[in-house]
DNA sequence: CTCTCGATGTTCT
DNA sequence: GAACATCGAGAGG
């Protein structure tokens, strides 16, 4: 099983177009056992820019959201509520820190694995944020990890075309943000996937 | 199924 | 010292 990485260019582009592009696509994490887990994106949310109120680098640059302010392609993840791992990819050109958190997956490949690393039952699995990390062992390693690199940790585009219509709306959990942010439709999922969150 | 609540550590004030 | 891009356990319906 071969699963290509996307490439920076792919990144580089205005979040809100790539979050709808990367629906659908695998999320690939391969193990040091040498197993390959890959799973389908299907419900993310993009935090753009300075000017977003609930993203993390509206507060400025700082130690935590510099990688946000660097190359596309990398991963953002860090530590909510001092128990879970996010996962973030992040977009457009360096200097704009703008990135998309995965909400939800649906597990593809060596799912059996998957729940050996978090042993729950039925869509428990993988259909929140800070699940997903833990799923397929993310933590705050790869942060500021090279996405493009197709080691460890990467994204290959979708195998097959779209058969679920996208929905749209809201992001989850950003009560702190201005009322133009918390109501902006700047999350994504596949409509009607029983994984979504 | 629903709701409430506590956990836990990093970041920023 | 407060807040936090969440989760899971436990109680109740």
């Amino acid at each position: 099983m071969h699963f290509p990485a996307l490439q920076r260019d792919f990144y580089a582009r205005p979040s809100l177009e790539v979050a709808q592009d990367l629906l659908g696509c695998l999320l690939v994490r391969q193990l040091d056992s040498g197993q390959t887990l890959a799973a389908r994106i299907v419900d993310l949310e993009a935090y753009i820019g300075q000017e977003d109120t609930a993203c993390h680098a509206s507060k400025g640059r700082t130690p935590r959201t510099e990688v946000m302010f660097g190359e596309p392609g990398h991963a953002y993840v860090y530590l909510i509520y001092g128990l879970h791992h996010l996962l973030n990819l992040v977009t457009e050109e360096a200097g704009q820190p703008c990135g998309l958190m995965l909400r939800a997956l649906e597990p593809v490949h060596n799912c059996e694995v998957m729940r050996e690393i978090r042993p729950v039952k039925g869509r428990n699995l993988c259909n929140g944020p800070g699940k997903l990390t833990r799923a397929l062992d993310v933590d705050r390693q790869f942060n500021r990890w090279d996405l493009c690199s197709g080691q460890q940790l990467w994204v290959a585009p979708r195998p097959a075309p779209l058969t679920e219509p996208v929905g749209r709306g809201p992001r989850v959990g950003i009560d702190y943000a201005d009322q133009k942010d918390r109501e902006a439709p700047w999350r994504f999922w596949l409509e009607g996937n029983p994984w979504v969150s």
